[in-house]
DNA sequence: AAATTACATTTGTATATACAAATATTGTTT
DNA sequence: AAACAATATTTGTATATACAAATGTAATTT
């Protein structure tokens, strides 16, 4: 990937102001990427975050504010996200009986099919993604976005 | 930036996932801060990059397609977006006399105007967001990105 | 020159997101 | 217990984005 190929400049961009757009342009290319991949199974990347946070939780069922709190993007609004995946058949809602405010969201067990019909896809994906890296160069960016 | 801690997550993450998450957590990040930035002069970063490259044009205007092969963040409709800064008295837009399938759009006195009150806090904004890099770690950052 | 194709932009529509306000329930204070 | 504050979620609204179709113009083919 080069920044000034992609944004045709041919002007010198001070190093602050590329790290941020390279940062952008990667995030760009990889969501892309990821959306493509879910797109044959009906589920955008926040959905299927939802989903693989319901299956962690094992039996234990989340509330909106425990989905919102592991969300990679946290969005302002897990009700409506909820919403589509319920319509979809792939979680449960229901209120807590402790706690009216509460609500108990559960993966249903066509939700919990579709998440193994997408694990390896996903992975295949992933490995895509990072192919150019070895190990070593991972581990030091990981070490290096750790500075943000 | 510890990605366990911000998802809520004690499983061990595969660094090609960890990779990824990492990434959109720092994109996340970074976007909020410079949207937080933009907002007291009530532009969006999408608008603000439009205005840049406007300004990067010299005095010559520039059409849509020229604008979205410059933008960071190529989004499929760069029209509203020129609509908007239409609107604040920021940009001009007029039918290209040559080609009457183009426009031909150009930054106003108002536009530069806002675009050099913006300048120095920008930098400052940069400048705090990678505050935690040396200029050695940033070099390697960017060598990393370009993997991707 | 009429028909076809390519190009540049605009419009329509569905969905996504940000943010504020509203609703419902529970907990705490007086 | 009434009043108030805190919590959890939902709803409303404005704006943003993705994608496809439509529009208008120019270039090319027959």
């Amino acid at each position: 990937m080069n920044v000034e190929e992609i944004i045709k400049t041919n002007k010198d961009i001070p190093i602050e102001t590329r790290t941020i757009i390279h940062l952008a342009l990667v995030n760009n290319k990889v969501s892309e990427i990821m959306t493509c991949t879910l797109k044959p199974f009906g589920l955008s990347i926040q959905q299927f975050n939802v989903l693989r946070i319901l299956r962690g939780q094992g039996k234990k069922p989340a509330n909106l504010s425990t989905i919102n709190d592991r969300m990679v993007t946290k969005m302002s609004n897990t009700t409506r996200l909820v919403d589509k995946l319920m319509a979809k058949g792939y979680v449960e809602r229901n209120i807590c009986p402790h706690n009216r405010r509460k609500v108990e969201i559960k993966i249903t067990e066509n939700g919990l099919k579709i998440l193994e019909d997408i694990d390896g896809i996903k992975i295949e994906t992933e490995k895509k993604i990072i192919q150019n890296f070895t190990n070593q160069e991972l581990i030091k960016l990981n070490e290096l976005l750790d500075k943000f």
